[in-house]
DNA sequence: TAATAATCTATCAAGTTTGTAGACTAATAA
DNA sequence: TTATTAGTCTACAAACTTGATAGATTATTA
């Protein structure tokens, strides 16, 4: 399950993609506008800032925006950020790596090739959907 | 990530696919074997067993077995068993589904969309692997 | 009926997540 | 230059979850 900080993060990045080259957003809107509690989007979108997704500018006008194109972020990328891993065992993670502690034999595991085949899956989807996407799928179904 | 809770299910249930139709196995040998702590493992023990998934005989000589044949018994249901909800968010969970707070209008969140291909590709694989899947790879990964 | 091994209840320690408070810093505009 | 605005940083605490343990009880079998 993905933690609240994940869903979030996603929500607040999405509606700043929404906004996307219309100058910076405050928290306080973010914040007002997707329910979440103010001081904890704060250390969200810092995050995201450090990770290069956003920008920030600071005094009177200022605000958090989208620093890349709504299409160059994607969830796989968020995800890690926020969460972690995404692979369902630590010894199949690509970028948080660790050996099982059960696992004795780790290349004659049966289950590991399972997790390895979930994780492949799963890290395609994610890579492939980016914010510009998310809010193109919105904007279609509304139609409807 | 799985729980360690789970993780010890999926050994355990291998170690007795292992040894299917070969008696019962105590709990003890289970946890030597499988680095399990004694205690932890019968409460996992029993919640399998209340599953149908294993039987136990009390007294001498009892002990844990496979109640079906190895391949009736796939992932899926073990994970979902220990850990609950397999899908990443709530609101796309097919057994323990419950409405995003965040969510204001579920049918046009381009964010449950991408979670719902995630949640259909990851259950296929779990749902497919079997405790007999699983032994026939490790003993053809052996021979290598 | 003694020994064995599963069952049940209760509890605890540790770690993680979520949320809060307040001081500090940079930028802007008057 | 100064007041105001709004992001930045540090620290902390409540709530929840996970992992693990202890001990009494019950059923079975030799």
């Amino acid at each position: 399950m993905l933690s609240k900080k994940c869903k979030y993060a996603i929500h607040a990045l999405v509606y700043l993609a929404e906004r996307y080259q219309q100058g910076p957003v405050h928290i306080q809107d973010i914040a007002e506008q997707q329910h979440i509690p103010k001081k904890f989007l704060e250390a969200i979108l810092l995050e995201l800032r450090n990770a290069k997704i956003l920008h920030s500018k600071k005094g009177k006008g200022g605000g958090y925006y989208l620093y890349r194109k709504p299409e160059d972020v994607n969830l796989m990328e968020i995800m890690r950020l926020m969460d972690g891993a995404i692979a369902m065992l630590p010894c199949v993670s690509l970028n948080y790596y660790e050996p099982c502690e059960e696992c004795r034999d780790e290349k004659n595991c049966g289950i590991r090739d399972v997790f390895i085949g979930v994780r492949d899956d799963t890290l395609k989807i994610l890579s492939e959907s980016t914010l510009a996407q998310i809010l193109e799928r919105q904007k279609g179904e509304r139609r409807v």
